[in-house]
DNA sequence: AGAGAAATTAAACAACCGTTTGAATTGTGT
DNA sequence: ACACAATTCAAACGGTTGTTTAATTTCTCT
């Protein structure tokens, strides 16, 4: 069982994973997805059994990868406790977790928009299951190292925070406009944001100050909040 | 020229902006706008030169509405100057407008979502003139406002920062997926979103509470770093 | 009233869509 | 080597899409 071209479905999921990320799933058809694979049009149907449900298989394998990508950089950083994480650095991590996961994958923004569009459509995948599955363990993790850090944070309060920054964080993807590798030997920082800024032209960033930025908006957030309170 | 009903480019522009805001403009056919809009399927051509056009004036027509509601409501605020206007105050007035003017209108979040997916995609619509027309004169106003209330700004940072709020307000639509009138004497403030928490299920609330919460994170995290750097 | 432009209509057009069919091919276990 | 299942294939199916055509009706102006 060593094939030297790996089986169809694979080249299948491979293709598609690409196809979608980078133009969405209504403007790429199955027959594209076969030729890319290099495989025939039938096999989309014989092998997952309709258009949607190869979507839903890359969407799964996607998630799940990013998933488990920030659940383990969570938990390194809580491992790490000398000096012990601070609550910028649990900010921080989950910032670039999510920024480095979604940008540097193969379609840069494209993925997260078109599944972002799919999850706000009719009932077509479970969005119950895939929230339980992908996005609340992630939810919990990030939570409870909040907690750890800000103790004082009040638990209700929680939902909201992390949905300001899951938005901000969005925002700046969708946003992401131009891929440039600038430095080869490093190229995950060589991807490149034009923002649109109040006067001017579109400013050219690294991921790095978007991280910066959130990281820093986000912290004196929560700590001006918790000032603000105990006054 | 008293029509009692008004000319068929009209109805097929309500009828459009209805059907695309609720369901996208891939999902909806000219046959359906045709039929919602009771006029022949060759008229979307013969007045619009074809779908795409169509659906550009519609999002002119809304876009600029939104954009002089918005400005409308930051002039006022700068007007009246006793008391004073507070940082809180001015981010309040740009978040209010944003989500009641794209939650109250017809469709709710549908429009923004089905705009925002076009305005990502080939240059099918000019993203240049629409950001110059539409998005910039509320940014500059915005801009202004803020420096009034908040001098020790840095004008740099005044592009991230609006970054952040808008990424949060656009998160906060795109999670609505339900509009209940509760009090039908002040139906605005009855829409509602469920927002998912870190645990449990769902949670409703109003739009006012989202207006809350964006305004204190967003006034803790600019005073906050201004502290910040001055220590 | 009548000529000419403007608007509306039913019908057809060509292109593409996702899916299915049934035969041909390849792989597997005995 | 043989039977049988799994896979691949070219071809076609039924349906929908946005757009166009050409005839007809409606409106406008002299």
């Amino acid at each position: 069982m060593t094939d030297p071209s790996p089986p169809t479905k694979d080249r299948l999921l491979e293709a598609a994973e690409h196809l979608f990320a980078s133009r969405g799933f209504d403007e790429v058809s199955i027959r594209e997805l076969a030729a890319a694979a290099g495989v025939n049009i039938a096999a989309v149907n014989y092998h997952f059994q309709g258009k949607e449900n190869l979507f839903h298989e890359v969407c799964a394998r996607r998630f799940s990868a990013q998933r488990d990508r920030t659940l383990q950089a969570l938990e390194a950083l809580q491992k790490e406790s000398n000096p012990p994480p601070t609550l910028a650095m649990v900010i921080r991590t989950l910032v670039n977790e999510y920024l480095e996961g979604t940008l540097a994958a193969d379609g840069g923004p494209g993925f997260l928009m078109a599944v972002s569009r799919e999850l706000h459509e009719p009932e077509a995948c479970d969005r119950g299951a895939m929230f339980k599955n992908m996005i609340q363990p992630v939810f919990s993790s990030f939570s409870s190292a909040l907690q750890n850090v800000a103790p004082q944070l009040d638990p209700d309060q929680m939902t909201w925070i992390i949905a300001s920054i899951v938005g901000q964080i969005h925002h700046f993807i969708m946003r992401w406009v131009k891929k440039e590798a600038m430095d080869p030997q490093n190229e995950t920082y060589g991807i490149m944001l034009r923002i649109f800024p109040v006067l001017g032209e579109p400013l050219p960033v690294y991921i790095e100050q978007v991280t910066d930025h959130i990281t820093r908006f986000t912290t004196a957030a929560i700590t001006g909040m918790n000032r603000e309170e105990s006054a």
